[in-house]
DNA sequence: GTAGGGTTAG
């Protein structure tokens, strides 16, 4: 084998291996003479782009004499593995200035990185699309495939079917991509219909159909699906169906079943495999376990960025902002960089124990040294931070001022914030703003009810209540599920054809009456029906939450924490009746909504009364 | 040199 042949091979195996590797050897071809011996510079640029050097990958391709097909996809095969696609798509834009015709990898590539960038580049996408179509490509399968994945990533399977239904030979990638793509875009049906007609009913589209169903939010029939495959005997060769399993526990928030999974897990030898590791961190911390949390998370003997804001996150999540951000020290320590989802976590734990100047170095340092661009997720954490803490000139400055387009529910934290801290003036300018959006939560329109009638502008207050009118009849009605460990139980609010009906009643009405002893008068702020009093506080009191507590304390193993998932948020009173029945019944209860956590103990709340 | 299934966000 000649020295060019064997750099060669070897450059091959350094793509998987690491980036040393990779620039000894384009040191030995520069040093051999070999740096433009064909296909040397190509198969170079490959290397770096696998290992994740993009600089040196574009530094590269700047300097060849002559680019190829080859280099070009090469080059933005290289930007979609370090995740960046804006780059891929500007990238293609010189390439196309320059009259150069992709092939179909180009276009695949390009594809990918459509779909990498989202949503709000459909264009972009449907362009590529079209060129595709255009060109003497347009019959290779390996871009349909990719473009029916671009479309579900975009949220649009039908466009993806039509190009599903254009493949000559399905092939087993392309009935997967299908599937997974019906699947996310949480059209189950569909989804369950190809899946049963697929030839290729493998571990690949199982993953495909249970994961996709998880991310869609029906991880019940994830969870059934996943028994099927193991009565199936689907030999379980690799572990991504796992995490999606155990993420589902996550999102309905199962523990007991979690910890089933958790079982599953050992028995079948992944509880050593990082990402399986990271899924039962945030199952844990999601069910309200930190203790378990933290044990995976210890005894993890490689941690990732994904471990360390899993666990930084879910410790935030519980109000524990000082032990978040001690982690984060210790993640900076250990030489692990953090993500634009570390720093979410982190300025929302400020925002929870009301650091501000610590919020604001902490966003700072996420722009200015890990080059990280604020999202609007990231602006609304700030801008919480600031309104909570009463800082709300800085606030309003913020909210007009952002580079990003904030939506409703950041202009309704902000609202909430003028009336907890008596800003009539601001309240009412933001409460306009707000109400030109045409909001669609039923509990902005309460919001906005009460700013106006507290200004007493009370034809505004009419307005809010006519519009509220209508949206009534969609609001979806609350549920609380509660988690006994053999099966868990669904209270709606105001049910009363319970078996136990009368017993939850009778110990409901006990708590009330030793509740009013304490001093608990009914908040009924959040009632949004012209009642009077009287009627009001009877329908707070049938809120599910407090259904679900009451067969708690009856049902569960006593002195066990109650667990608790609502599907809407927690009102205000439901809250302060909460926090004393956990005191007068010396029990701890968890309760997850559909934005916070709360955990109940000795008449206080984790979430310090900010959610 | 191109395509499919996985974990972290309020």
């Amino acid at each position: 084998m000649s020295l060019a042949q064997s750099l060669q091979s070897q450059l091959c195996s350094a793509a998987r291996q690491s980036p040393l590797l990779a620039k000894k050897l384009h040191a030995q071809i520069i040093k051999a003479g070999l740096n433009l011996h064909e296909p040397i510079p190509n198969t170079l640029l490959n290397a770096y782009g696998k290992c994740g050097l993009i600089q040196d990958a574009l530094q590269l391709f700047d300097a060849l004499p002559r680019r190829d097909p080859v280099a070009w996809a090469s080059l933005l095969t290289a930007c979609n593995l370090s995740n960046r696609p804006h780059r891929a798509l500007s990238i293609s834009r010189s390439l196309l200035s320059t009259g150069f015709h992709p092939d179909h990898f180009v276009f695949a590539s390009l594809v990918k990185a459509c779909a990498n960038l989202g949503v709000l580049h459909v264009k972009q996408g449907k362009q590529v699309h079209a060129r595709f179509f255009l060109s003497p490509f347009s019959d290779d399968d390996v871009v349909k495939s990719s473009l029916i994945d671009m479309y579900a990533k975009f949220g649009l399977p039908d466009y993806g079917r039509a190009v599903f239904d254009s493949i000559s030979s399905l092939n087993s990638i392309s009935w997967t991509t299908m599937i997974s793509g019906y699947a996310r875009s949480g059209r189950k049906f569909e989804a369950f219909r190809l899946f049963r007609q697929t030839p290729y009913r493998n571990l690949f589209a199982w993953t495909a159909l249970i994961s996709g169903l998880v991310q869609s939010g029906n991880g019940v029939d994830a969870f059934h699906l996943f028994v099927e495959m193991r009565h199936e005997g689907i030999s379980v060769t690799d572990p991504l169906v796992l995490s999606s399993v155990v993420g589902a526990c996550a999102n309905l928030a199962l523990w007991e079943l979690g910890k089933q999974m958790h079982g599953v897990v050992i028995t079948l030898g992944y509880e050593s495999c990082l990402f399986i590791s990271n899924a039962l961190i945030d199952m844990y911390a999601k069910c309200s376990d930190l203790v378990a949390a933290k044990y995976i998370f210890c005894e993890m003997c490689r941690k990732d960025v994904v471990s360390w804001t899993s666990i930084i996150v879910g410790t935030a999540q519980h109000g524990q902002a000082e032990e978040a951000l001690a982690l984060y020290d210790e993640m900076v320590l250990a030489g692990i960089k953090p993500n634009e989802v570390t720093f979410v976590g982190l300025i929302h734990a400020c925002s929870h124990a009301g650091l501000v100047s610590k919020g604001r170095t902490l966003f700072r340092t996420m722009v200015e040294d890990h080059g990280i661009s604020p999202s609007l997720q990231h602006y609304t954490c700030l801008l919480d931070l600031f309104s909570r803490s009463g800082h709300l000139d800085e606030a309003e400055n913020l909210i007009r001022t952002m580079p990003v387009n904030p939506d409703e529910p950041t202009w309704a934290a902000l609202l909430s914030s003028c009336k907890r801290h008596g800003n009539t003036q601001m309240a009412v300018r933001i409460a306009d703003h707000l109400l030109n959006l045409k909001p669609e939560d039923p509990s902005s329109y309460i919001l906005l009810s009460n700013i106006y009638a507290g200004a007493g502008m009370w034809e505004d207050v009419s307005k809010v209540r006519k519009l509220m009118m209508t949206l009534e009849a969609k609001k979806a009605p609350g549920y609380s599920c509660i988690d006994l460990g053999k099966g868990s139980h669904v209270f709606y609010a105001g049910e009363t054809s319970h078996p136990m009906r009368d017993e939850i009643i009778g110990l409901m009405r006990e708590l009330d009456e030793e509740m009013r002893k304490r001093g608990y008068a009914p908040d009924t702020s959040s009632v949004l029906h012209d009642m009077d009093q009287q009627e009001k506080e009877r329908q707070l009191f049938w809120h599910s939450e407090r259904l679900a507590v009451a067969y708690g304390l009856l049902k569960a193993v006593p002195g066990t924490v109650i667990r608790i998932v609502k599907n809407l948020r927690v009102c205000g009173d439901c809250h302060t009746v909460l926090k004393l029945i956990s005191a007068i019944t010396n029990r701890e209860i968890y309760v997850r909504d559909a934005k916070r956590y709360h955990h109940f103990k000795d008449g206080n709340c984790s979430c310090n009364d900010f959610w």
